[in-house]
DNA sequence: CGAGCAATTGAACGCTGTCAACCCGAGTGG
DNA sequence: CCACTCGGGTTGACAGCGTTCAATTGCTCG
């Protein structure tokens, strides 16, 4: 459950990677973190973190999805986050995780000692405030999320999925253009977790939008979007405000 | 929308308020909190914060029941969190307030101007420290009624919902015996837009609860648990593990 | 080529939302 | 003091969305 494939790495190679959290920080800082990180990689449904249990490192995602996702004695399920690259994962501060982290596809992780990490918190400030700022994101989208879960149908809460993925993939791109076409980069039964409902469900509203011309079906993970417009109302958002709500920046939380 | 009865007041008063933000912080900290601390009082149905507003100040309830919402352009709307005393509201480092916080009661909060408050955690990174444990335990919370909202019945919400409040009733007490009267805080509504239903399903619910004999309702305020093993059954928990769940102790999130 | 998994499609059931009527207590005014 | 109104809560009937169960297709891998 713990420790898969974990390649101690110098600083230079995961400074490569542009994480949310790490990025415009001093010098000084930097090193240090760069110091701590090792890498890890985990195949597609591997546990990273158990829920509940000890954990002894946090960190970034450098390349695949995880997913956060919390359990009923029963066995239902939910995905309270998926991670994408440069995304964080983990708690600080914490003596157990309180969501299990799963593997949604191969990974490679960019991990720190947790304790060690704490260590550079209480250090620097400037960190422990960067961790503020994350964390309260990661509550946005949390509530967002919930509202989504909570009020919207199956059909709105696809709509509103597709518009995130495509509004991540172009997001080194100048703005939200939202044409072209958006990749799942993850299965039906994780795109089902996450969004509160079946694979079933998912199939049928997927299809629905097709068959509406509000996407092209290019195939299983691939769609095109072919009125942004349409989907934009679909997922009961008003199309003028869109762009600047959390929801079309992240998936976490 | 922004200034019912405001009264400015010494830092004795407050303190007496035991917030979760506060306590056992050092005395110097301390004295500076209280010198930024105003009392604001709201009727109930009154909006303190507006959703997507720039925000003036931050705080914690004195007494009564705040409401976190949320709400999509067609009117549907969520609450993603109730704050009872001494619970904190508001959000520091953020331009505009990502929920409306509306008063589900007649309230009294304790509120420090953001701008001051945001200065005392640049200048004391234990209470910044201290901020970010708080906002990590919102998180958790959140992530928790994800689970909730997204898999469970509508029974099993209102019996988790009556154990919480039930749970939080007797804080002071020694452990979870979870017997007794539980009181509802809030109306009908609310709890059916904090569970993710409507008034007329949790009517069901709760008559349901009753005709099974896991309650008995006093009235519409107030139900007697009369078989609290049970209750937890039904709310989709595990008895032996319920205690320490995060589910147990909050609200918020 | 067969096994196994993911995705889709179809049919039927059930939970819960919707609509409507009713009850009841509080506040109001004659 | 009592009739009236109004809002909150309950109850009933009904329909619909989405889950469940089941069958089919298509793809990957051994």
């Amino acid at each position: 459950m713990e420790a898969p494939a974990v390649v101690a790495i110098g600083p230079a190679r995961c400074a490569s990677i542009r994480c949310s959290l790490c990025s415009d920080l001093s010098p000084c800082v930097k090193e240090e973190l760069a110091r701590l990180a090792r890498i890890r990689t985990y195949k597609a449904g591997e546990t990273v973190v158990a829920e509940a249990e000890p954990v002894g490192f946090v960190g970034h995602v450098v390349s695949g999805v995880l997913r956060m996702q919390k359990a009923l004695q029963d066995g239902r399920q939910q995905i309270v986050g998926l991670l994408l690259p440069s995304d964080s994962f983990g708690r600080v501060f914490a003596e157990a995780s309180h969501v299990a982290i799963e593997a949604a596809t191969d990974v490679t992780l960019c991990c720190y000692n947790r304790a060690g990490f704490e260590a550079l918190l209480a250090k620097f400030p400037e960190l422990e405030h960067r961790m503020l700022l994350s964390i309260s994101r990661e509550l946005d989208a949390a509530q967002d999320w919930m509202l989504l879960l909570a009020t919207q149908t199956v059909t709105e809460r696809v709509a509103t999925f597709l518009l995130i993925l495509a509004g991540k993939s172009l997001e080194p791109a100048p703005r939200p253009v939202l044409a072209g076409t958006v990749t799942i980069p993850i299965a039906r039964k994780d795109m089902a977790a996450y969004l509160g409902t079946t694979v079933e469900s998912i199939s049928r509203s997927v299809q629905e939008l097709s068959r509406r011309s509000v996407i092209r079906i290019v195939d299983t993970q691939h769609f095109e979007i072919l009125n942004p417009r349409r989907l934009i109302e679909l997922s009961g958002h008003d199309p003028a405000e869109f762009a600047q709500t959390s929801l079309s920046r992240r998936l976490a939380g």
